[in-house]
DNA sequence: AGCACGCCGACT
DNA sequence: GTCGGCGTGCTC
């Protein structure tokens, strides 16, 4: 007897688990199928065949038929899903979901058919010819055209001598149609790219990723061409008859990028984003399964595309927190990676200028192998970053929002006719709260995180333990009334800007001006080809496109990210910086960076502006520890939500008095746990509570599997319950 | 998720 | 007397 394990395409937990089905002998691991499931009929997915059920075979069906005609989830995978929900708890079919493009499930997305013709050898076109009537003129000349062994697109031939005309000949069996399945291609600009000689460092560091099946952490300044390496060591793997996986940032997946890799790779790469249409990506999916293309570049979500024979894998700018996914299924590419690096025994590489604290802390321990290019492939020093402070340019009677040496950085600037970019740092829109005069901002005492300033209660509250402050009214540093909350917007400085140069173009760049879908290109390429002008903008500036012209950076209160109310938040700030840093200067003209700060002493900036990333990540991973925060912890937090907020906060009380029980018996793994109410209170009507703990990493995997089942204790249809490992953002 | 089974109020 | 409300439980 064939059985087959299937997991039915139904996203209900209670519905999430394997059933057993009697199959035929065309039934294979990995396909789709369809299945009697109570009185109806669902889609599955066939995850196991064996030759025996404990299920009553009274009970026992049979599956109905396959949804395609071949394997569209590979063993690999299998296994993966199998990984996926014992490591976040995830139920099997949102895994599976994740292996396949969405547009495969809503059968909206056909492959793409166009008809061809040939010519019937079987016919005398000379005979026909003489057959036709005297007026058939279309027809005449379509014979006339037409050659053996030809294929014609039916489209072409239409337009080129009418529908009827070769609908006639179809019908009289002189043309024969074909039909092709073709490939939607996403639009690529066609560029020839040289492969450029590599340096020293750059040859040895893609020959020790080659030699190897380790996970390495490329650490290589802006410019060092880690680009190439990646390149590099995807040529080699793939004349190795081998397939690799590129992720990359969303925002990367620039159209410049895209032209670089096919120019290289041609066909072979397949691209998978968010900006590709329905049918490119369902096409682009296929092409991959069907091992058409085997280098696959894309954001966070091509870590699960169907390559087999892995021979490496890429993730550019590790420190981007938009590998890990903060909703549905919550997963971390990197574990993926990992996994994936694992089954294919192939090399794993994680690159960046500005490494996460916890990745450059795995290198130093080992668990990584560190690969550095410290230099630049041209050889010029990065631009120099001038540090300004803000508060002695108020006492100096400038209190606008710029200070008087990026005032003198822009005109000249704008007097060479070359460009400017001014970055608004606005990472996070809660405020907090300053003191003008010495730049106090206010803190937890437990935590050393910003207090972040709640309008409605007219509070400071810690977003990490709860604990609760009353709002500054004076300084308790220096005694001074001048405490100001809230922070710059992209607009305002826009205004101000427009003000001070009435004649330049000034172009705004943020979440309100990149609604639509291109408008992020668009804004790019009308500055690309500006000069003079300026664009300010978010953190979307930072990344991207390379512009030879700019030559100052600007940065208008740096400290709005070094305030948020986040552990982590110094260490975005150096990322953030050295990332709009490297905007500057990029060609001949040396750039200059006018950093503005209410706290020029902060230490980060005194490493930021050496452009010291080792010795901030001593300093940082220093503070860390005494602070206990992760890399030494995890910490996790449970998030109750429900639109009964009775309810709500009953079960969240009983489920903390089970993890207060939990951390009697672990109560050397506690460094922390409270309840409180989330900092978003609520959200599209439902109350959020939260219980946030954080861990030693000892005993982490045994805690928190007690957790989950914790919560799937008091999961029910009113509350609904999730756990978060490390959340990179706390509303 | 969907659908059947099942036990209590207002209607042709 | 019945139609239908949605609580509970099951689906190989």
């Amino acid at each position: 007897m064939r059985i087959a394990e299937v997991i039915v395409d139904i996203t209900n937990s209670q519905v999430d688990k394997i059933f057993d089905y009697q199959i035929d002998n065309w039934g294979e691991i990995g396909m789709r199928v369809l299945v009697p499931f109570g009185n109806r009929v669902v889609q599955g997915f066939v995850i196991n065949i064996k030759d025996s059920t404990n299920v009553d075979l009274t009970k026992l069906k049979s599956v109905i038929k396959p949804v395609d005609s071949y394997v569209i989830i590979q063993q690999e995978l299998i296994e993966l899903m199998k990984f996926m929900v014992k490591k976040y708890h995830l139920r099997y079919v949102d895994c599976l979901r994740l292996f396949i493009p969405s547009e495969m499930r809503s059968d909206k997305v056909k492959p793409l058919v166009v008809t061809n013709l040939v010519l019937n050898e079987n016919v005398n076109l000379q005979e026909y010819k003489t057959k036709l009537r005297k007026n058939a003129k279309n027809q005449m000349e379509l014979c006339n055209f037409l050659k053996l062994n030809t294929i014609y697109q039916k489209s072409y031939l239409s337009e080129k001598f009418s529908n009827s005309a070769v609908d006639k000949l179809i019908d009289d069996n002189v043309l024969i149609e074909q039909k092709e399945e073709i490939s939607r291609k996403p639009y690529f600009e066609n560029i020839k790219t040289t492969k450029p000689v590599h340096t020293p460092l750059q040859t040895r560091a893609i020959q020790t990723i080659l030699s190897s099946n380790d996970t390495f952490l490329l650490f290589g300044v802006t410019g060092s061409g880690k680009t190439e390496v990646y390149m590099s060591v995807i040529e080699e793997v793939i004349n190795k008859g081998k397939t690799a996986i590129m992720l990359v940032p969303e925002i990367s997946l620039t159209p410049q990028v895209l032209a670089n890799f096919k120019s290289r790779f041609g066909e072979e790469v397949a691209i998978l984003h968010s900006g590709l249409s329905a049918g490119e990506r369902f096409d682009e999916w296929r092409r991959i399964l069907f091992k058409q293309a085997k280098i696959v570049v894309g954001a966070r979500s091509a870590i699960f595309a169907p390559l087999t024979n892995i021979g490496a894998i890429i993730i550019d700018e590790e420190h981007e927190t938009s590998y890990i996914s903060e909703s549905n299924p919550r997963y971390s590419a990197f574990d993926v990676a990992k996994f994936r690096k694992d089954y294919n025994n192939c090399p794993l590489v994680l690159a960046s200028a500005t490494p996460n604290i916890t990745s450059f802390n795995k290198a130093l321990n080992g668990e990584y192998k560190l690969i550095e290019l410290p230099e630049r492939v041209n050889g010029k020093a990065m631009p120099k970053i001038q540090i300004v402070d803000m508060l002695s340019e108020i006492r100096n009677g400038n209190t606008t929002m710029f200070s008087s040496a990026l005032l003198y950085e822009l005109d000249k600037c704008i007097k060479d006719k070359h460009q400017a970019m001014i970055f608004i740092n606005r990472r996070g829109y809660s405020s907090f709260m300053r003191c003008l005069d010495c730049g106090y901002v206010a803190k937890c005492t437990d935590c050393d995180v910003t207090l972040v300033y709640h309008k409605q209660e007219d509070k400071l509250k810690c977003h990490y333990c709860g604990k609760r402050y009353k709002a500054l009214t004076k300084c308790p540093e220096c005694g001074s009334e001048s405490i100001r909350k809230g922070a710059v917007g992209t607009e305002q400085v826009v205004a101000h800007l427009q003000e001070l140069y009435p004649d330049v173009k000034i172009l705004r760049m943020d979440n309100d001006t990149t609604r639509t879908k291109n408008a992020y290109q668009k804004i790019l390429s009308e500055f690309a080809k500006t000069k003079p002008a300026i664009l300010v903008g978010t953190q979307m500036i930072a990344k991207g496109h390379d512009f030879a012209d700019v030559t100052v950076v600007g940065i208008v209160d740096a400290d709005q990210s070094l305030y948020h109310s986040d552990f982590r938040s110094t260490e975005k700030t150096f990322e953030l910086i050295t990332q709009m840093a490297g905007r500057a200067g990029r060609a001949k003209e040396d750039g200059k960076v006018i950093l503005q700060t209410y706290a020029p002493r902060h230490y980060a900036y005194r490493y930021i502006a050496n452009y010291d990333y080792k010795n901030f990540f001593n300093k940082e991973l220093n503070l860390r520890k005494t602070t206990q925060f992760p890399p030494f912890t995890t910490i996790i937090r449970l998030l109750f939500t429900s639109e009964n907020e009775e309810i709500v906060r009953e079960i969240t009380k009983l489920c903390y008095n089970d993890i207060k029980t939990l951390r009697m018996d672990n109560i050397d793994s506690f460094v922390y746990l409270d309840v409180m109410k989330s900092p978003i209170g609520k959200i599209k009507n439902k109350t959020r509570y939260q219980i946030l703990a954080r861990i030693t990493l000892d005993k982490e995997n045994e805690i928190i599997s007690k957790m989950y089942e914790i919560c799937d204790k008091y999961q029910n249809q009113n509350v609904s319950v999730f756990v978060e490992i490390n959340p990179q953002n706390l509303s």
